[in-house]
RNA sequence: GGGGGUGUGGCGGAAUUGGUAGACGCAUCGGACUUAAAAUCCGAAGGCUUCGGCCGUCCGGGUUCGAGUCCCGGCACCCCUACCA
């Protein structure tokens, strides 16, 4: 018999589970543990959708458990657990879609998840499984949510938020794209709700600092630098003519202010009603309102040309003394900074087109451009900058100038040097039904009430009526008896819950200190375990979680971290993202081109084994690269070839076997491999370890010659790649445990050497001839060789030799001129 | 506009510190086996060539005995982000 991946697999699936092959002891590394060292490798853990597992999965998969097996083989404690991310959105529009309830949809869905995850073969333990909908999961989430709560960390403020009426929920910014929702692409618009929100921002800086610790691809990190947006700068206060009250700005350029010449408010900023004139209050009322209905994202657009309205008021520049005029503009944005600015025409841009526009004054203070032609960034010496105060920026720098200035506004108690950051508070709230319930009540005087930890978890109530509403209105606040409570402690105060429940990212935002002790009922995790197995030595995972998801778990750890409860600030060690792969014809995969790959077709077809093989040999795992079907013919193919050095048609072994020494040749092809699949393994290179293993497979086909102890370290090598063939051959090699133990072989560098080297002879940078020589050949011997080779002869004679050099082992190098 | 990335045969991709460009695989072509096909096995293959060689890693320069790799200047494509003061 042949090699037959359908009759071999399920066999080694089941003998896997039946003996608990990759049950995790996360004792290791604890006091009274084993004494072992400790990895832990982590996959972003699915959302387990109801149309299965796609191809971008199984890439992810198959590379985390490849390095999961291969350091069981090298004698690690390997902790590679798998769960699901099933509370949240996309779980509860599909139920709804399906007209089920989303708990029976999500359970059905993740088992056919978790059924297809074995037919592939990966190791996990499964024993360790957890679901973020799971009432002892989400006792937890609860938990932390409470602890934010104790710490002042989590809030609820009157926002303005991003509503989607057709999903009836608001929406984290980053769920939000192009003005509509990510989920089903409805429009989104910004109205004020009372939110739950979490203050990330007050970790801002500690977010970007740890970046610089954790092993992340460079994109990833810059992505999440550029959401924290970090920008130095000064708030300085303009006095309002005829007005007690004062306008904040920010700038990053105090340097400029004597060229500021008018200032912009937000539309929603709360000074805007109090100086606008009589005059001009019917325009910029009616410029509110006409803000108040665009997104944001048709207000920060790439749209031409700038709108704003005169507010008749004006402010007091407190460089120059000037009297600048107020205007409201919507390219100034109340999320951020004050949401006033002063502007600065001659040196912004988007202040000269604004103030291009409304035909404002234009004043140079920074030489090196043409201010009336465009806004000068650059650097420069400072001109047009000295005031009546006695403060002198000319000729200096930008540097020099923006300290010095800075300096002037705090000894004048004008202003100060403050850093600010583009990060936003979470919005940790959603109107909709599958999600945590936020474990707190409501007094009738609006105050709010924790749950006490010992009533946790609050369950999520079991209704028929979970469907979202129009309104805002939440699914659980239609539960009255459910709503109804009274305030702990305090029978006879009456209270209701908090109907809104917590967002799909939650519950993603921990999990990986879940894994560790998944069953335990006292904490989240026992301390000891997280300090043996924390932080994740390598987290492999989709770019589209660069941002979202990896912020919001950092923040978590690091609270977790403050808090005593995690020994490490930053949670994972090293990210790598697997580039998405494309349909065949270099699309995205979709139901749109009609070009995607069900990797349980395949399956059928071809084998796990195979499976796995290709997706690894595609190309670089971080790389996008396209399907290529007929590729999967060429790992088949490979996998035939190595079953048949082991097995004769009838599937027996092979009676060549034998116990002979290797022969040099074998013995140096052998230790190769095992090197180059050990140190691409280790890099992630698994590409590259597999051609080195298909060169493995051509070359010994070719000899007769069937040294046991070759075979045998090959089945080792490979085993990582395609666990099923691997087991099945062990076992027919007489081993009757599985190989997933089996030590890891060693290279033996003292194998790799060659008695006789074939070097290459350059002359002007050309090979012009070949020598065979022996490896240890010194540069004179070598010299005498190449100068009488004939060919060489032909391109050096009579002519000057400038240089001659042997670089051992790899060629000769000859310059010669004339 | 800002940030990041990528350019190598027909295709996916290989190439320590600068050191034989095109490993490995796909597709292709030829041959063997077969009544035939599939499967399998063996072999060819960057382009041009007057068969001496010459040209070839997006383009143009530079450094070097030697550049896919390093430096300078362009071009193209992809991704992310976007009025953040």
């Amino acid at each position: 018999m042949t090699y037959d991946p359908a009759s071999i697999e399920p066999r080694w699936q089941s003998f896997w589970e039946e003996n608990a092959t990759f049950r995790t002891d996360t004792t290791a590394g604890t006091p009274g543990g084993p004494d072992k060292p400790t990895y832990y490798v982590l996959d972003m853990f699915p959302y387990p959708s109801g149309s299965g597992l796609h191809v971008g999965h199984v890439e992810g998969y198959a590379a985390s458990d490849i390095v999961a097996r291969y350091k069981r083989m090298k004698g690690f404690e390997v902790l590679h657990p798998m769960g699901w991310d099933a509370f949240g959105l996309p779980a509860e529009q599909f139920a709804i879609s399906q007209n089920v309830h989303p708990r029976e949809s999500t359970t059905k869905n993740l088992d056919n998840f978790r059924s297809q995850l074995k037919a592939i073969g990966f190791s996990f333990d499964w024993e360790r499984e957890v679901g973020t909908f799971d009432p002892d999961f989400y006792k937890w989430t609860q938990w932390i949510f409470l602890k934010l709560l104790e710490h002042d960390l989590a809030y609820q403020s009157e926002a303005l938020v991003n509503w989607c009426p057709a999903l009836g929920t608001v929406l984290a910014n980053d769920e939000v794209i192009d003005g509509k929702s990510e989920r089903g692409g409805h429009p989104v618009e910004r109205k004020p709700m009372k939110q739950w929100m979490l203050r990330i921002t007050k970790y801002a800086d500690r977010l970007l600092d740890g970046l610089d610790e954790v092993d992340f691809p460079e994109p990833i990190k810059a992505m999440q630098r550029d959401r924290i947006g970090r920008s130095e700068g000064a708030d300085a206060t303009f006095a309002i003519k005829g007005h007690d009250a004062a306008l904040e700005v920010f700038t990053t350029r105090p340097d400029t202010m004597f060229g500021a010449t008018f200032c912009v408010l937000a539309p929603e900023h709360d000074l805007v009603t109090e100086i606008t004139t009589d005059e001009c209050r019917a325009a910029v009322d009616a410029y509110r309102a006409e803000a108040a209905a665009k997104s944001e994202i048709a207000r920060t657009g790439n749209d031409a040309g700038k709108s704003g309205v005169f507010t008749g008021a004006f402010a007091i520049n407190p460089a120059t003394g000037a009297e600048v005029p107020i205007w409201v503009a919507d390219y100034v944005l109340m999320g951020y900074g004050t949401g006033a600015i002063m502007c600065v025409p001659g040196h912004d841009e988007r202040d000269w087109m604004f103030a291009t526009k409304f035909d404002l004054p234009i004043v140079e203070v920074v030489a090196g451009g043409d201010v009336t032609e465009a806004a000068y960034v650059g650097n420069g010496p400072h001109v047009n900058s000295s005031g009546a105060n006695g403060l002198d920026l000319n000729g200096l720098d930008k540097e020099e100038a923006i300290t010095k200035m800075s300096e002037w506004l705090e000894a004048e108690g004008l202003g100060r040097r403050i850093v600010r950051f583009r990060l936003r508070d979470w919005i940790f709230a959603r109107q909709r039904y599958w999600g945590e319930p936020i474990p707190v009540v409501i007094d009738e005087d609006g105050e709010v009430h924790p749950l006490p930890f010992d009533e946790l978890p609050l369950d999520l109530p079991d209704t028929a009526d979970y469907t979202p509403s129009e309104t805002g209105e939440s699914p659980l606040s239609r539960m009255k008896d459910w709503v109804a409570t009274t305030v702990p402690g305090q029978p006879d105060k009456p209270a209701r819950r908090e109907a809104d429940t917590m967002p799909g990212s939650a519950g993603s935002s921990w999990y990986f200190f879940r894994f560790l002790d998944p069953r335990n009922s006292d904490a989240l995790c026992d301390p000891e375990k997280a300090k043996a197995w924390l932080p994740v030595d390598l987290y492999v995972g989709g770019a589209e979680h660069a941002v979202g998801h990896m912020m919001y778990s950092r923040f978590w750890t690091k609270f977790l971290y403050d808090i005593g409860v995690s020994p490490v600030e930053e949670p994972f060690k090293r990210l790598v993202n697997q580039g998405m792969i494309l349909g065949e014809d270099n699309r995205k995969m979709g139901k749109r081109y009609g070009n995607s790959v069900d990797p349980i077709d395949v399956i059928k077809e071809y084998g796990a084994d195979t499976l796995r093989m290709f997706e690894m040999f595609l190309g670089p795992i971080e790389q996008e690269k396209p399907w290529n079907q007929s590729g999967l013919d060429g790992v088949r193919r490979f996998l035939n070839r190595a079953w048949r050095l082991y097995c004769d048609d009838d599937g027996a072994l092979h009676a060549s076997i034998n116990d002979e020494p290797m022969s040099d040749d074998v013995a140096r092809l052998v230790h190769q491999t095992i090197a180059k699949v050990a140190e691409d393994t280790e890099g992630l290179r698994f590409n590259t370890a597999i051609s080195q293993m298909m060169i493995f497979v051509n070359e010994m086909s070719k000899k007769d010659d069937r040294p046991r102890e070759a075979l045998e370290a090959f089945c080792l090598v490979l085993s990582p790649y395609a666990p099923h063939f691997a087991e099945e051959i062990w076992s027919k090699l007489g081993h009757k445990e599985s190989i997933a133990y089996a030590p890891f072989p060693e290279a033996d560098e003292s194998k790799l050497v060659e008695d006789s080297i074939e070097v290459p002879i350059q002359v002007n940078g050309k090979v012009r001839a070949r020598l065979q020589v022996a490896a240890d050949i010194d540069e004179s011997t070598i010299k005498e060789l190449a100068l009488s080779d004939e060919t060489v002869k032909g391109w050096v004679e009579g002519k000057e030799m400038k240089v001659f050099k042997y670089i051992p082992g790899r060629l000769v190098t000859i310059a010669v001129k004339g």
